[in-house]
DNA sequence: CAGTGAGCGAGCTTCCGCTTGACTT
């Protein structure tokens, strides 16, 4: 075997850097972490200074058997995980786990992949730095402390599998925070004003338009302004003209990345990651998660050339920025294009338009500054000591404006920035319009999953592997839901001069829609406000940054983590331990007035399924009467009136073939009950409004769609017809309709109509999709159909009747025979839960061999 | 599949950070 074994952390770089070294080299990934605390227990030993209890990770036990045996064989064992806490985590975990001896192994590191970076690793081997190491234990044995005591106390006091932990509970923190702001904002208005001057002695009819650098709080000011601009005279009082430059943006983050495609393209977060690990993979760009702006020498060489290339010496300026976030630790470059003179790339549209913004954000940050000309016009008048104010700018020079300009999140940023027209100190100018337009002061905006990352990098809060991680974690607990609000109606007032005579009108407009936002639901706000009660250190948006600062002090070897963490679990556990033993139920709820028919006191509260309202106590004598809230409704702002009209329900609405028709809400939605059936109703249906007739026609066209899709199933499972001797039939399985052609399903397209599916079309159809699966065939051998060889997004891998497998390492794909393949399906046939058909398949198809032969 | 909301208790849930995973009837 090879003389020399390196190990990486992700199996993409491994192929890339094996290309750099020579034959002596076989390059492996470890795939990550291979070793972690075990997830069924705490697995830390808090009496013996919380010694932890590793275990090689369950889907990690393959890679370490086939790394230790590869290792074995190898002179050296090169440890080249990333150059930052995790990975030198991960090469000591490798050490441990793979058994190596310390003479054995050289630690290298490298932060771009490019081949002169790798040749120099190599050259300038270290060992394992272990006060590293140290400062990582330390990070992850806090964070399984604070999760697992944390949580339990979340189910025993609110509710049962729930969570929290160091990040996801800031997250949500945050997220909860902005709504309570939002609730209490109190929204002013003020009048803007805006005039329209015409410039006088010219020959043509020019205008500009001013602001007036005062803004009125009340409707009275605005029109006594407007009243003394009738018999004003206005001249230009000055003419500001100053140069301005604006700079690009530095290339891209895993963080500005998703904030970028979500602002640009309309991502959510994780869609990104996913489709930015294809471009890794496909070999397009550079590693994904980073938290680096720095990019590598040769990109640096590849931009100016590019640049020249397309837009000439005058555009390039090459920057090297530095990144200023807090905590990060730069083990990679920034994500770039792998190679810059790729403009564009094959693959889906997504991808495309993913490569095309990193590519434009990696040119742009290499390029000139945009050169602009900023003019601001004074303009006076002899009744009021306030002044308009035009702005204008002009782009003297465009530099990297020509390719890439960052977005903002502030949607509102409509200072209207025109061309001005020449014009002079002293002039007289004409006020042919002016309008004081009613504003109002808006309330911080919600988050989005993009800005959420943004704030939590700022608070040096989760690192970039976890950011899509995080933000999908708080949703899957319901303590976030992603949603679109509607808007509502507002009126304002616009009050014109024209004509010297004063008009008032009121026009309105669509003010508070939301559209993807973050909102907290009940349970989120609930457990929030619990944590930071009882929690308030782990809930401090500064608490990352304090532990941070200890294992700094680590990784420097200054202080011994065991004490580190001990200092931060005694008071931490006694709080834990009181929380548990004092503290009350967490039940969110709150008193809104007494029900005017009964007398009786109206409660919100979570109850076992969800929010719900209550009249009444529960006492001897009598029984409260219970209705869930509807959604869209929340404990903290339901009103009164809004409980107690949840209690109308359900109601009886009319009667149908002498039966009654009965709405309610039921656990799957809203519904009419009508002889002893449920029928749902619509979204648009209002179950507290809904008419007789709609109930009437909800519950026809039920009956005749059920009967049109009984129908139609009784024509299936449908034989269309032979195709080469084998039975084509169609079915309507529980994933939709497909087609079974020689033990072989096809799922089929909406866009096919399977009842007026013929033999043809389903035979062209199959062959459409054999064909674009025969691209993925590395190899199949006629006298076993059931065994391939294919080409799969993660690599080659072997299909053996239903099962795949992975290829083991050292084998090449396309070499593999027959019978090397039924023994890799046979070694690898694991018994289990699951696995019954696996067996049985794999066996069969071992049979089937035996019996052709 | 369609009112439930009490309390008991078995057995379960849970963290953050590094990586890629699989293809249904």
């Amino acid at each position: 075997m090879s003389k020399n074994l390196v190990i990486v952390e992700s199996p993409a770089k491994a192929k890339t850097i094996e290309k750099f070294l020579g034959n002596d080299f076989v390059v492996k990934s470890s795939f990550g972490h291979v070793r972690d605390l075990s997830k069924k227990t705490i697995s830390i030993d808090i009496e013996h200074n919380f010694q932890p209890q590793y275990e090689i990770s369950p889907d990690k036990v393959k890679v370490v058997s086939e790394l230790k045996k590869l290792a074995k064989s190898a002179e050296t064992v090169w440890l080249a995980s990333d150059e930052d806490r995790e990975g030198e985590a991960i090469s000591w975990h490798l050490m441990e786990a793979l058994d190596l001896k310390e003479n054995k192994i050289k630690r290298i590191v490298f932060h771009e992949i490019t081949k002169t970076a790798i040749l120099e690793a190599v050259e300038n081997p270290r060992s394992i730095d272990i006060n590293l190491v140290n400062a990582q234990q330390a990070r992850r044995v806090l964070d399984r402390l604070v999760g697992y005591e944390l949580s339990p106390v979340l189910w025993k006091k609110v509710k049962p599998a729930l969570s929290a932990g160091r990040v996801q509970s800031v997250a949500v923190r945050l997220i909860v925070e902005r709504e309570d702001e939002i609730r209490n904002f109190t929204s002013n208005s003020f009048f803007r004003v805006i005039g329209i001057f015409d410039i006088k002695n010219s020959d043509k009819n020019i205008s500009i338009s001013a602001e007036l650098s005062q803004r009125f709080d009340n409707k009275q000011d605005a029109i006594k302004f407007l009243n003394d601009c009738i018999n004003a005279n206005f001249t230009v009082a000055d003419v500001e003209t100053k140069p301005a430059k604006k700079s690009p943006a530095p290339p891209f983050t895993t963080s500005t990345l998703q904030q970028e495609a979500s602002r640009k393209l309309g991502f959510p977060v994780a869609k990104t990651m996913v489709v930015a690990q294809q471009l890794y993979e496909s070999g397009f760009i550079t590693y994904m998660r980073t938290d680096s702006v720095n990019l590598s020498n040769m990109a640096l060489a590849m931009a100016k050339k590019e640049i020249e290339h397309l837009y000439g010496e005058d555009y390039v300026k090459i920057r090297k920025y530095t990144t200023k976030t807090k905590g990060a630790q730069e083990a990679h470059e920034a994500i770039r294009p792998t190679y810059l003179n790729n403009q564009s790339i094959n693959g889906d549209a997504s991808q495309k338009r993913l490569y095309d913004l990193i590519w434009k954000r990696t040119i742009a940050s290499q390029m000139s500054e945009a050169l602009l000309e900023k003019t601001n016009i004074t303009i006076e008048n002899d009744k009021r000591k306030e002044n308009f104010i035009a702005r204008g700018e002009v782009i003297k020079f465009d530099g990297f404006l020509k390719v890439y300009l960052e977005s903002s999140d502030d949607e509102d940023d409509e200072n209207q920035k025109d061309i001005l027209p020449p014009i002079k100190k002293g002039e007289k100018l004409t006020l042919n319009e002016c309008n004081a337009t009613q504003s109002f002061t808006q309330y911080p905006p919600r988050y989005t999953e993009a800005s959420l990352v943004k704030k939590l990098e700022d608070l040096g809060i989760g690192r970039p592997s976890t950011y899509a991680p995080t933000i999908s974690t708080i949703q899957k607990r319901e303590y976030v839901v992603k949603e679109d609000r509607d808007g509502v109606i507002r009126k304002f007032d616009v009050i014109t001069l024209k004509n010297k005579s004063i008009k008032e009108i009121v026009k309105s407009e669509k003010t508070g829609f939301e559209k993807n936002k973050l909102f907290p639901t009940d349970i989120g706000s609930i457990v929030n406000r619990f944590l930071v009660q009882h929690f308030e250190t782990i809930l401090d948006y500064n608490f990352t940054a304090k532990v941070e600062k200890d294992f700094d002090e680590i990784a420097e070897g200054q202080i011994v983590w065991n004490d580190m963490i001990k200092s931060f679990y005694i008071p931490f556990h006694k709080n834990v331990e009181k929380t548990m033993i004092e503290s009350e139920r967490a039940k969110g709820e709150r008193l809104l007035g007494i029900d005017p028919k009964t007398k009786r006191n109206v409660y919100v509260r979570i109850g076992r399924f969800g929010a719900m309202a209550q009249i009444g106590e529960a006492k001897e004598d009598e029984k409260p009467s219970f209705a869930g809230l509807k959604k869209g409704q929340s404990l903290d702002t339901i009103t009164l009136e809004q409980a107690l009209e949840l209690f109308n329900l359900p109601r009886t609405v009319g009667t149908f073939e002498d039966a009654e028709m009965v709405v309610s809400i039921g656990r799957f939605g809203p519904y009419v009950r009508h002889d002893a059936k449920f029928y749902s109703l619509t979204k648009t249906d209002d179950p507290y409004e809904v008419s007789e007739e709609r109930c009437i026609e909800i519950i026809k066209a039920k009956r005749i769609s059920d009967s049109a899709k009984a129908e139609i199933s009784k024509h299936f499972p449908k034989v269309l017809g032979e195709y080469e001797k084998v039975e084509v039939i169609v079915n309507i399985g529980r994933y939709g309709p497909y087609i079974t052609y020689n033990t072989t399903n096809f799922p089929i397209p909406k866009s096919l109509d399977i009842l007026k599916l013929n033999l043809a079309e389903a035979i062209e159809f199959i062959q459409g999709k054999k064909s674009k699966n025969a691209e993925r065939i590395i190899k199949e051998f006629p006298e076993n159909s059931d065994v391939k060889v294919l080409n799969g997004r993660y690599g080659a891998y072997l299909k053996v009747g239903k099962d795949n497998f992975k290829i083991p390492g050292g084998r090449e794909a396309k070499d593999l025979t027959l019978a090397e393949c039924l023994g890799i399906a046979k070694d690898n046939a694991k018994p289990g839960k699951k696995t019954t058909s696996k067996k049985t398949s794999a066996k069969k198809a071992v049979s089937s061999k035996t019996k052709k032969k």
